[in-house]
DNA sequence: GTAATTTGTAAGTAATTACTTACTTACAGC
DNA sequence: GCTGTAAGTAAGTAATTACTTACAAATTAC
């Protein structure tokens, strides 16, 4: 008995402490990420942050020592949570199918970034207001995708099926399509005005790519 | 003589006083440019504009009303002394010589964006933080050039050189392989690792789109 | 039970913010 | 000369900032 309270008790207590803190938490960090990505570091307060939570100012700086502090915990959880877009290269590589590959890749970038917008702010935030992570996140999220598929293409060409173009800038090309679109849409806000069509964006961009460096022996 | 007094005098006189006063107002001018566009909105301070413009602060507010109309009025002087794109393709555009036509609009955002990185800066800050100007800043600089290019492609579409895709979506493309460059470039810093062979980049981007989206008849 | 630790809060701090004021200086027209 | 107007400045303002402190309530440990 005496072991079956010991075993249940803390069990439950962690559980039920646990539940409030983790819940203070989580709710400045979602507050965080909210108005950070909305209106940047500068231009988010502390006070802002604690009213959005719900949760009193001062337990912020016992989360996190200062606002520096926070916002670079938000940008780690960005970081390590986004599950990127290898994923869409991962499945389809060995296919060899590079309609498929590269229609694939640009649906995975559209539909996550559409999902959370949050995410492509805070990348633009920290890297013009110059946040330490800010090479972190640039590095994850660029340099590394441009990595793969610079690859997929240094591999596509020794099998003679793409042209001997600079497979780094020919990647660039690529993503620079996407990227540049998903920009347009989330911090310029066109998506307004002008109603897109993803499904026929998406084939004009891989058709457009794959017939220009596609080595011409149809 | 009293004409000649009257035209002369108030001449000198005015060319004397504006020397001194545009001095001041451009020096403001100069120094806000400088400092919205690395810091941002709410990460420059008007003391801050002050000391890097040499000038007291209470000036700043003589010459602009609050901060916000010190930074619509740069947003506004960037916008229309920007000469802008459309230059290359209305040089160019008769000859219908296509990869002319893209190289020189590809050359020319690389080159006036690497003299002027404070310009991009400026407009994506003013995108993120989401000033009033930001979306005239659009206007001029996307959603017009997106409609050049359009226009260009849709001709060339009907001299039946190049598929039919969907003429802005296509623009798109190219210009998103471009302007995504000059963000990475830019605004994350890229260029302090990776050396980048703009002549090749340039080749790369017109050559893939060019072949993409040419119908093949050859 | 009670002591200790954690969680929450109200009030306050010193520094900084955008913006003003009251004043002096320089220079124009007469 | 004098007067009026614009340019320049030092000092100050009220509000806001990130961050603290001192204390109460709740929870845990024993």
């Amino acid at each position: 008995m005496s072991t079956d309270k010991a075993l249940e008790k803390p069990e439950a207590a962690a559980k039920e402490t646990a539940k409030e803190k983790v819940n203070t938490h989580d709710r400045i960090i979602e507050a965080a990420i909210k108005l950070f990505s909305e209106k940047g570091f500068n231009g988010t307060t502390t006070k802002e942050i604690a009213e959005t939570a719900e949760v009193n100012e001062a337990l912020i700086f016992r989360h996190f020592s200062t606002k520096r502090d926070l916002y670079g915990a938000i940008i780690e959880k960005k970081i390590s949570e986004e599950p990127g877009v290898e994923l869409s290269l991962e499945t389809h590589r060995d296919s060899k199918d590079d309609r498929l590959v590269f229609t694939a890749i640009a649906s995975r970038m559209f539909e996550k970034c559409g999902r959370d917008p949050s995410f492509m702010r805070l990348l633009h935030f920290s890297a013009l207001e110059g946040h330490d992570l800010s090479d972190m996140f640039f590095d994850t999220y660029v340099e590394y995708i441009n990595m793969l598929i610079s690859d997929y293409i240094d591999t596509r060409i020794k099998d003679g099926e793409f042209k001997k173009l600079n497979p780094l800038y020919s990647s660039k090309a690529f993503i620079g399509m996407v990227v540049n679109q998903i920009i347009v849409q989330e911090l310029f806000g066109e998506k307004k005005k002008n109603k897109t069509d993803y499904k026929e964006l998406t084939e004009t961009f891989v058709e457009i790519f794959l017939e220009g460096i596609k080595s011409g022996k149809s």
